[in-house]
DNA sequence: TCGCTTGATGTATTCGTTTTCATCGATCAT
DNA sequence: ATGATCGATGAAAACGAATACATCAAGCGA
């Protein structure tokens, strides 16, 4: 109805902006956006009628300025494009977001150096905590966190010297469950097909698992049973075709991939050397992703409590930011899925 | 060797403490990360030292504070979980960052009031420009853009009005070929399985492209052929379901999916109502992933440009920021991939 | 040798919030 | 009635980097 003094100037109101039209100080449109309840119900009102009126969004940069914090939580994992990340970052987002905080998402293309880079451009944002996924981290990293004090929490493993807090699961115990379920139905020469170890805890930790299970009714493990591959269907197709090409006697009659991607991988290798599965291969998986389950014949696999790590990892770093006590370290439960992959030895 | 005069000093450094260090001012040491040429050599030299040596990272706060501008691209996606923007925001991070720009990535579950928030918090963490999926949003958030003057592109569409730039590819020829392709087999009673069209420009022209094809040849898609689905598997199975509960007469012997996650979902329909692939059903899918790719039979499905959708987003709007010239429509091809899922009806 | 340009650097202001401190009525116990 | 307390608000000083402007030495042509 009114006047509307500077309404062609384009670009953003700023809180003085507010406050003038409001008839107040920005001290009070400041309150009345972060302690609304130290502010007189009628000035607050009149305040937020003003922000909506100017569209106001409070300046980031300058409240990280002053405040110090920024209200963002960062994840940093390893690939967007593999399923279950994407799954622990979304049930992570939902959580942070219910509870005022938003989730920034960045990857490092398993490359640790990268990962420090990029945290390093996050912590220069503002970002107030992180997420990262697995225990093996450049030294630098977690200096650098100290330095400019952001609490962070790793994920998908249980950090046993409890030098950093942690929320994962067993990743040792999942392979070897799993490899005692072959060894029961009389498997002998068991496979294990992985990614490089370097950097990564979990290729690790679920490579020593198999190694465990087999060590425990006085198997070994042969090197030239374990084949190496990068996170891609075709780089484990072909990775499993070099265990295919053993002589008959060596050659395993099933096979622990350390993840869902590279057990379809590896039963496409099959399938293109004619090899029916599971009555000459049985396979299996880990993460059960819907991939997996969907093959035929559906991939045996472990369960892995995808969504409860966002989750508990949103509540951590929250009740750290907010200063209320949390559990540091947390071992989720993961379950075995039987499906048709796995059979005794034809 | 020598004196640690504030080691103890925890927490960042800022650019005096550098500016000290290095016997210059802070001027200086501002020139030398923004303009380096214009600073003296040994200067320099004497400030990169000083800014190692205490680890400094500037305050992006204060930074786009004064500067107005934080070299981040924000990327608002439907779904994290979903492989093919994975795909495409990987690809617009890649890029991104051999430029210099970091990536923050946020998702708001197809819900397109959740993007204006969600989009609202991160034009006030200062995001420079931003990445959108699909032509359909909320008309506040255009304005929200243009009063902030945040330059955007939107994704997976093209906009034949040509009021907002935008890179993809035609979704609606997609299907239209996909169709046509099914008609030739001889297939007379097509279905189509979609998501919610509200909102959603992509699966609107995708249907649209199914119905253009019918009417190439006289026939229409009658709705009881038209299952509508959420994004996940056990949904487009259901929807699924319901398509085969019909009469023998008037169940469709070919199913056009909008994409492959709801192709595979039917396909565990069909496997599971003892529906035989492809002599008795025939199913396409959009957007050709891993998933549909390594079922059997294979899926037929459309292959989509994620890679060049998320490079040539990435290119235009750093070339914006930057204020060279862009081209701001981009029509990308796309590619049939022909698997066993589809074949003559049987 | 003088004035002028050029290149390198310092000084001081600015960006938009948050927050401390001060102020000013009003309420309350004495 | 009076001093103390309290609740609501404003004034002003930060926060840390970018940048317009000032400064100063060196190099140059006349």
């Amino acid at each position: 109805m009114e006047d509307k003094p500077q309404a062609a100037k384009a670009g953003r109101a700023n809180a003085s902006d507010v406050a003038r039209l409001a008839g107040v100080s920005s001290a009070t449109v400041s309150r009345t956006l972060n302690q609304p309840e130290q502010v007189d119900p009628e000035t607050r009102a009149r305040v937020q009628q003003a922000v909506t009126k100017l569209r106001y969004l409070p300046h980031g940069g300058a409240r990280s300025l002053r405040s110090h914090r920024t209200r963002m939580i960062g994840a940093v994992v390893p690939s967007f494009d593999y399923a279950l990340y994407a799954r622990t970052t979304s049930a992570l987002q939902r959580r942070l977001d219910a509870s005022g905080y938003s989730l920034v998402l960045a990857e490092h293309h398993y490359d640790l150096a990268a990962e420090l880079r990029i945290t390093g451009q996050l912590v220069q944002h503002g970002v107030d905590a992180f997420m990262f996924v697995g225990l093996d981290h450049e030294p630098a990293l977690f200096s650098m966190l100290e330095d400019y004090g952001r609490p962070y929490v790793l994920t998908w493993g249980v950090d046993m010297g409890r030098q950093h807090p942690s929320i994962g699961f067993d990743n040792r115990r999942a392979t070897c469950e799993m490899t005692r379920h072959l060894l029961a139905l009389g498997h002998q020469r068991i496979g294990l097909l992985s990614a490089a170890v370097e950097g990564n805890d979990r290729a690790r930790e679920r490579g020593a698992g198999v190694r465990d299970a087999l060590a425990e009714v006085g198997l070994e493990l042969p090197p030239e049973r374990v084949a190496y591959s990068t996170i891609a269907l075709e780089s484990a197709r072909l990775a499993m075709a070099r265990l295919l090409e053993l002589p008959a006697e060596r050659r395993p009659s099933a096979v622990v991939a350390t993840n869902d991607v590279f057990a379809v991988g590896a039963m496409m290798a099959c399938r293109e050397a004619g090899i029916d599965l599971p009555r000459q291969m049985s396979i299996t998986g880990v993460d059960n992703t819907d991939l997996g389950a969907t093959q035929t014949p559906g991939l045996t696999s472990v369960s892995t409590p995808v969504v409860e790590i966002g989750v508990a990892a949103a509540e951590q770093l929250i009740a750290r930011l907010e200063g209320r006590d949390h559990v540091p370290q947390q071992c989720l439960p993961f379950k075995m899925v039987m499906r048709g992959s796995t059979a005794a030895p034809g």
